[in-house]
DNA sequence: CACCCCTTGACATTTCCCTGACATTCCGAG
DNA sequence: CTCGGAATGTCAGGGAAATGTCAAGGGGTG
């Protein structure tokens, strides 16, 4: 089962949080200052963490950047009060991989929630290789080629060919791919997608004007076909 | 039809509540005190609750609470100001499925409600697959083919199909298929709709001057006969 | 510093939507 | 049954919106 640590030390918030996620069948652990904290990220090794910014002894970045510093990979889902303001670009760059600010709602906090394991564990839903035609793709390895030909992938292009293979035949909107390749909150504009999607077509299909496996869907987004 | 009960003291923003709620064609209740809110819910059983944190005789989050407490699982949509983003605020998640601060703008308002609606009463949803005669229709693809010959569906022709498969048999409103294929404030004309519908006939039927699934029915609207 | 990747903006191109005009059909009144 | 008005069918053009394309610039990294 999905192990989530909530680190909050008002009791509201954290009841609200404890019930909602168990609700969503998780295992919660608890904790409610800075030390206590980073001593169960280091212990119990939670899939995931959310992690108040305020806390007694020791604050949430410091936890973050303490828990990065280890080499600790495990998300982490910030939470930042609205005054926060520039806490909350300091916190991703500490290495939070997300963050809602407070009041937050609750079903935006689960889908974040969702989102981050997603791509923390890609293991569950998304393929680890893919075929079209005389292109093979091996995600793992992050290695492409064409007719035995090295192809040179970027990062951004490995992750939207691999979420547009998990679903391959159906149709994704560009939203979708911006929250799961990009991140939640990521501030970019859904058009930063299709160049992506031009890149891509450049790199795997045979003519790039007449893509036959990167399928634009006027209006809708991309699909793969096999 | 859906039934809305708004719960809000101030006069101003109860009046642009009711009215904009009314216009998306849902029956409003009101309450103007936390009181007469929980017997309301009890008794009127609405749909959807919008309650506003700050109220006279009790409060928002105290209703809130006693009717979970009740095991009342009606969505509820909690309104707060800037100003009273203190403990209690924070603590709404003790119930409440989500929140708009004041002052908000209508749209995300009534957009709230309907995804709060879509997904505590996932009833009639939309098909994602149809079948008339040999055409086939995938709405999660995005594909229509009809004796195997690929369709070139429009968004909108996606969109008026599948609404009209969703009621397969019952005579469909113009103005219910603006609604829900175009969007609840389209500033559309309802002869729009005939167009689309005549282009999907010349696409689905076998012969569009006599359609045999896409049937007018005078005076009223269009239905889908399988 | 040089390189790579990402993002954005401008511009070109494609696709689709809406409207208006006219033709046709439907339905009720007489 | 016939007629007239209203509703619907049909069609094509203007224009808006979505997408394709390309190049330039910024930020990070080695």
């Amino acid at each position: 089962m999905t192990r989530v640590l909530v680190v909050e030390d008002d009791p509201a918030i954290m009841l609200g949080l404890v019930d909602n996620l168990e609700a969503e069948s998780y295992e919660v652990l608890t904790a409610t200052d800075g030390l206590a904290a980073y001593r169960a990220i280091v212990d119990e090794k939670p899939d995931l963490v959310i992690l108040d910014l305020m806390l007694p002894k020791q604050s949430g970045y410091e936890v973050c950047r303490k828990a990065r510093a280890e080499r600790i990979t495990t998300p982490i889902l910030m939470l930042t009060a609205r005054g926060e303001e520039g806490d909350r670009v300091l916190g991703l760059d500490l290495g939070a991989d997300d963050y809602v600010t407070k009041p937050f709602s609750m079903p935006e906090l689960l889908a974040r929630v969702r989102a981050l394991l997603r791509r923390a564990y890609p293991a569950n839903d998304l393929p680890t290789e893919l075929r079209l035609g005389d292109v093979v793709v091996d995600f793992e390895r992050y290695v492409a080629s064409k007719r035995g030909r090295t192809l040179d992938l970027t990062p951004k292009e490995f992750g939207v060919l691999r979420f547009l293979a998990a679903r391959a035949g159906a149709v994704v909107r560009r939203d979708e791919l911006l929250d799961e390749v990009w991140g939640y909150n990521a501030e970019v504009t859904t058009r930063t997608v299709d160049t992506h999607v031009a890149t891509l077509r450049a790199k795997i299909e045979t003519k790039a004007s007449e893509p036959r496996h990167l399928i634009t869907v006027h209006g809708v987004g991309y699909k793969l076909v096999l």
